[in-house]
RNA sequence: GACCCCGUAGCUCAGCGGAUAGAGCAAUUGCCUUCUAAGCAAUGGGUCGCAGGUUCAAUUCCUGCCGGGGUCGCCA
């Protein structure tokens, strides 16, 4: 692993506290002007505020010592008193090299021996998934795949709505439908058919109807509360049909993750929370923790200091029902049962900020979240051009499965308009089509900072020039198909060196990446992995304007470039993997 | 009403205590018989919503105001 960063600082680090000043002082950053240096400390600026002295001073004492150290080819001090840093190349060249043989040395071992569950917050069982779902499926599965490729252990969790008043809202719709089917008799009769009584295409029609049924008339909604409830108490026909319904929309929700390239370790549901509720309502009512309140039993989490009230957790409801902050706080349980995680991250859209809060104090207040660290990934919206969140033409809320199919429609054509692939066979075209597509849909996402909402825009999403997934996906191909022909003319690769400003620039930023990559961890933001694998396309390209690989005579300089072309490559691999954005092998 | 998020270039957005506030798109101008020009090089474009305050230093922190979005116990 190399960080650049953190090596600096601990040497700028050393120097102050040699200099009798708290090495907190010698963090090191990259440049904000490139033109005057690589790194930059600010940190005599800071000590002698605290210290009373003059920076300059101290920057000076500063500086002398880091020229000692032989990595610096320059060591300056500008302005107020910044310590402006350049590396030899020789330096460059060497933390580069063990990159070469070993690329995925680039991950920082920051998640050693530490165990990660993600809870991706997912669709409810029954409702077609739709764009709502996008951001926390497209964010989720790239933190996942960051947390894992820097070291944790990790158990991502689709955590499908499977428990709730949707449910009952479902059966009783169907009761009223079919009132002849062996679910609805008071009495146990099983075994129950193992056929489904419905289709996934059923659930959609009738879910909707159930839903706007008990919108306009209390009775329904009664009725659906009565068999929410009759569900959860284990009445055996609800729950064999309750099974029907989760593994016909299981079926359908993974056939949809799937084409999104988005995988689970676990199919859970707010369901399997069950079994660990009764024993949570006792201890927390004998704990004293939980208390009846108008009704209903409660976790009372207020705390000192709030600047608002912050309403208390429901954990029954007065027909005896469980909510959602139930199930939630039992998979609390269940999560430090089974995996003792140090973190759990929540990737739930922004507007369930005060729910989250709610279990989480909950969770502190009575112990029962081990010692893990509970936190909400929020995001915000994908909004229409009206600044609404996105719909359909018509009004309606777009299905994830349309929503694909018009990313790949689009970039169909983009491709068909710029003659590329032409004359590849139908089925590669179309699984380039694919995956740009989908990159294009991906990088847009992630690339905005999580809590931002944005506007879906799929002619600027698919464009090939720009900051855009395509872009990107272009830019590796390029590469590749550099490669493959230096590969066909036997020209051998080696270990990339240092000859300009350009391969200068380009290497730093090759460096950067284990940086990027813990930075993006620590604020569990993909933007930053988005705005690296740009940075780092882009200097490709000015590298790649300057310096004509194939046609360079003098073999040592063509293998270095190789080098540096493959190891670019690698690196840009890498990031777009993260971000779970596919390269083709040829545009 | 209270609380949370947001207001930065024509557009979409970064930056969030430090040196000349950045990128992409759009605009203007060069560069393809040369590794895929979907690129590169260059130019123009900003009182960082408004008003105060803290600081040697504020787009960045604090307070108030204006504008947009969101949330506020028996839905998820």
């Amino acid at each position: 692993m190399i960080s650049l960063l953190s090596d600096l600082t601990a040497i700028a680090s050393a120097a102050f506290a040699a200099e009798n000043l708290a090495p907190e002082f010698g963090v090191v950053q990259f440049s904000d002007r490139p033109d005057l240096a690589q790194f930059q400390c600010n940190g005599a600026l800071a000590a002698a505020k605290a210290a009373k002295a003059n920076p300059r001073a101290i920057a000076e004492k500063i500086a002398a010592r880091l020229k000692e150290s032989p990595l610096f080819s320059d060591v300056a001090i500008a302005g107020p008193g910044f310590i402006n840093l350049k590396l030899t190349d020789a330096h460059i060249e060497n933390a580069m090299s063990p990159l070469a043989y070993a690329p995925d040395s680039v991950f920082p071992d920051t998640g050693k021996g530490r165990q990660l569950v993600l809870d991706f917050g997912g669709p409810n069982v029954a409702k077609p998934m739709h764009v709502g779902h996008l951001r926390s499926a497209i964010i989720g599965d790239c933190l996942q795949r960051l947390y894992r490729a820097n070291g944790w252990k990790v158990v991502s969790d689709a955590h499908l709505g499977d428990w709730g008043l949707q449910m009952g809202q479902l059966i009783s719709e169907l009761e009223l439908r079919q009132p002849k089917l062996p679910y609805f008799e008071s009495v146990d009769l099983s075994p129950y058919p193992e056929q489904s009584p419905v289709t996934m295409e059923d659930l959609e029609i009738l879910y909707p109807q159930a839903s706007a049924a008990c919108k306009a008339d209390p009775a329904r909604l009664e009725a659906a509360r009565l068999a929410t409830a009759e569900l959860q108490a284990g009445r055996p026909g609800y729950r064999a049909l309750w099974r029907h319904f989760f593994k016909v929309s299981e079926a359908g929700l993974q056939r949809e993750y799937a084409s999104l390239g988005v995988n689970f370790d676990l199919w859970k549901g707010e369901s399997d929370a069950d079994p660990f509720i009764p024993d949570m309502i006792e201890r927390l009512k004998n704990d004293r923790f939980a208390v009846m309140d108008q009704g209903a039993l409660i976790v009372p989490v207020a705390e000192d200091g709030d600047a608002k009230e912050i309403p208390p957790l429901i954990l029954l409801k007065t027909d005896g029902a469980v909510l959602y902050g139930t199930t939630d706080l039992a998979t609390i349980i269940d999560r430090v049962r089974e995996y003792n995680p140090d973190l759990i991250l929540y990737v739930v859209d922004q507007r369930q900020h005060l729910h989250f809060e709610q279990v989480f104090r909950a969770a502190r207040k009575t112990g029962l979240g081990g010692h893990a660290h509970l936190e909400f990934i929020g995001f915000g919206t994908m909004n229409g051009a009206d600044g609404k969140p996105f719909k359909t033409r018509e009004g309606g809320v777009m299905k994830l499965f349309d929503l694909l199919a018009m990313m790949t429609g689009e970039a169909e054509k983009r491709i068909a308009e710029q003659g590329l692939a032409a004359e590849y066979p139908a089925d590669e075209r179309a699984a380039i089509a694919k995956a740009v597509g989908i990159g294009a849909l991906k990088f847009a996402d992630l690339s905005n900072p999580r809590l931002s909402n944005y506007v879906f825009d799929i002619e600027r999403f698919t464009r090939f020039e720009g900051k855009t997934g395509p872009y990107l996906q272009y830019a590796a191909v390029r590469i590749k198909s550099i490669l493959r022909r230096a590969h066909e003319e036997g020209f051998e690769a080696a270990a990339p060196r240092i000859h300009s400003e350009h391969e200068r620039q380009l290497a730093l930023q090759i460096l950067a990446l284990t940086d990027a990559l813990a930075a993006a961890e620590e604020k569990r933001a993909p933007n930053v992995l988005c705005d690296y694998v740009f940075e780092l396309s882009q200097r490709f390209s000015r590298f790649y304007a300057e310096h004509h690989i194939m046609r360079e005579t003098d073999v040592e300089l063509r293998a270095a470039r190789l080098g540096m072309a493959a190891l670019t490559l690698a690196m840009i691999e890498r990031v777009l993997r993260l971000l779970g954005i596919e390269i083709p092998e040829r545009m």
